[in-house]
DNA sequence: TAATAAGATTGTAATCATTACATGTTTGTA
DNA sequence: TACAAACATGTAATGATTACAATCTTATTA
């Protein structure tokens, strides 16, 4: 089940992370726009509404909220990183041809090898790429 | 079973791609640091040989032998690419602690879900992070 | 062999996402 | 209101990567 805005609220307000108008804002456009969004969308999406929103606070707001578990970076061949409200791992693939990245859902667990047993694995990330059904 | 230099030579050839004596010389480090060196290792690593290797042309030689798929980009949540002599997919480890890549095997294939059945997947990545054995 | 052209290499300058930093603003508390 | 802490902002710096133009190598041809 997809957190709710409010629940969002409630988990920040628990880590003791102020609630700013900023954040808030950043929060749900993230909220509102899952696809995978880049620092420049947000900036540009939320511009008509706070206009003096910088950059540097999103960048902030973003390290913040990752930090706090609610937001994980996605990280591509691009060098432009996106952003996924952090709900429970899942794969991405990403278009060749339009750039959408979709989600997918994996039980990566299963596929856990023996070569890691001594290792702490705190994160885990699939990424495939290729060609989605609409453009092929 | 890893190639050898020769057994890449030949592959080159096949691809009609010059063995220039950079590009030799950058495949053999590839070859000898598998510990998915940076552009920055490769270049410092060459710079006693080949004093006038240029980043440029690293950067070139990296391209030209990813596109022949030679060689494969790790990306990371760092900003520096990484780079690979391609060999059968694999995963990668990331030890927060020290730094070190590290690959490990697995069975990629057996988890792909229906989700992507109208998908071409071109590319597959495992990437994992936390902490290796030594470090704990 | 000399002339020529295609391909490789090199160094410098530009690009662009991200970060550092200093300044200004807002918020909560007494 | 007065004060301090936390936030937000804009500008400047950073650093990996790319663009580009000039030079060098190599192979081919006359
Ligand atoms: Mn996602
Ligand atoms: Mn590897
Ligand atoms: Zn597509
Ligand atoms: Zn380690």
């Amino acid at each position: 089940m997809k957190p709710t805005f409010e629940d969002i609220k409630q988990q920040l307000k628990a880590k003791n992370i102020s609630l700013s108008y900023q954040r808030l804002k950043i929060l749900e456009y993230l909220i509102e726009n899952r696809c995978h969004p880049t620092v420049e969308m947000i900036f540009a999406g939320l511009h008509d509404e706070i206009p003096t929103l910088s950059k540097t606070t999103i960048y902030n707001t973003l390290r913040i909220l990752e930090e706090a578990g609610l937001v994980k970076e996605i990280t591509t061949e691009d060098k432009e990183a996106r952003y996924d409200i952090a709900t429970e791992t899942h794969g991405h693939f990403k278009c060749e041809s339009c750039g959408t990245i979709f989600d997918f859902s994996v039980d990566i667990d299963s596929i856990i090898p023996g070569d890691l047993s001594r290792f702490v694995i705190k994160d885990k990330n699939i990424y495939f790429k290729g060609l989605c059904p609409r453009c092929l």
